[in-house]
DNA sequence: GTCTATATACAGATAGAC
DNA sequence: GTCTATCTGTATATAGAC
């Protein structure tokens, strides 16, 4: 995971594990499909078990406030980040790698809070027209300037109070653009 | 750029250019200096003039999705999307490369929005606590989706109509966040 | 099953002729 | 300046002993 996969050799695989390299060879063959078991492995340990808690009758800012900073802490996680950049590097030559990982990560989260979404507005507590589209921008918002800096590994990862303040920026500028409008507006 | 800096052997970036390795070296001296230099190069050249026509009498909207749509015609081409895999592979090995990136293209767009965002509150057309922090919104709103499935490579670089109604969806989302309420909101 | 030793290929970089 | 030929290291993968 901290080499990738072309600058990662067997031999230093081998060596890490405590084992001979032809003991590497004979649990999994070659190193591409060692290379996927790892990564696919990764995608479901890292992104699978989401700490997005949406009951839909708490108070819906405090809900996207607490999933937004439940994702940020898993996507700054410098494991995730270490996964997200070797899938990028080699998603032409593992397309199914990236495809694991937008569905255990970004598809379902996305699904989740769309299906959250659906339900407040059918309640009446916000007003958008597609609850999908909603959702997509609630995480893409939360991919802003603060974890474009982490991926670039251009700073250290945030504390627990940056991300809380991210999170809060966040969830209220979503609340705003699908808040209901008072009477009057 | 097609295969990264590890597959790329100096042997076929020599066979490509039609000279000989010598002739490479003469001219680049070691791989890395070569990498350097075609990395930060293109930083410069597919990120550097952006489409932005912030002009404070127009109407926002209108300025906002025509900022988004070149933002997006931009980051969505095959190239800046190589570009950022790159990066992001390598930004261990090279960061001067990820802080020349994030120079370039993402720290110079916010800057540019959030001064113009600045002007529309000192006139009472947007409303908002923190313009940077809200052109940082707006741009990680277009890295959404649709983004994370052409760089993932889940998907072809998308038509004109589909990076139009994107830049539409989102300018319409900011706008609703910052709008001036209506007397009663 | 796991080891050591090796086959084969190709990488980055350089020497020296023209 | 550009070329061909080569040095040196290291990669993936395998053979065969125990």
């Amino acid at each position: 995971m901290a080499s990738g996969y072309g600058a990662a050799s067997m031999d230093q695989i081998a060596s890490k594990a405590g084992v001979s390299k032809q003991t590497v060879y004979s649990h999994f063959g070659a190193k591409d499909a060692l290379f996927e078991e790892i990564i696919s492995s990764k995608c479901e340990s890292l992104l699978g078990a989401d700490g997005m808690h949406l009951a839909p009758d708490e108070n819906p800012e405090k809900m996207l406030f607490e999933s937004a900073r439940a994702f940020l802490k898993v996507v700054l996680h410098q494991e995730s980040i270490t996964l997200y950049r070797t899938i990028l590097a080699e998603c032409g030559r593992f397309p199914e790698l990236a495809q694991a990982f937008y569905r255990a990560g970004p598809k379902r989260a996305s699904e989740r809070l769309a299906e959250y979404l659906g339900k407040m507005v059918a309640r009446g507590t916000l007003q958008m027209d597609d609850p999908r589209a909603a959702a997509g921008l609630f995480f893409a918002m939360l991919r802003g300037d603060l974890y474009l800096q982490c991926i670039l590994a251009l700073r250290e990862t945030p504390s627990d109070e940056e991300v809380a303040a991210e999170a809060r920026m966040v969830s209220a500028a979503f609340m705003r653009a699908y808040r209901v409008p008072a009477s009057g507006d």
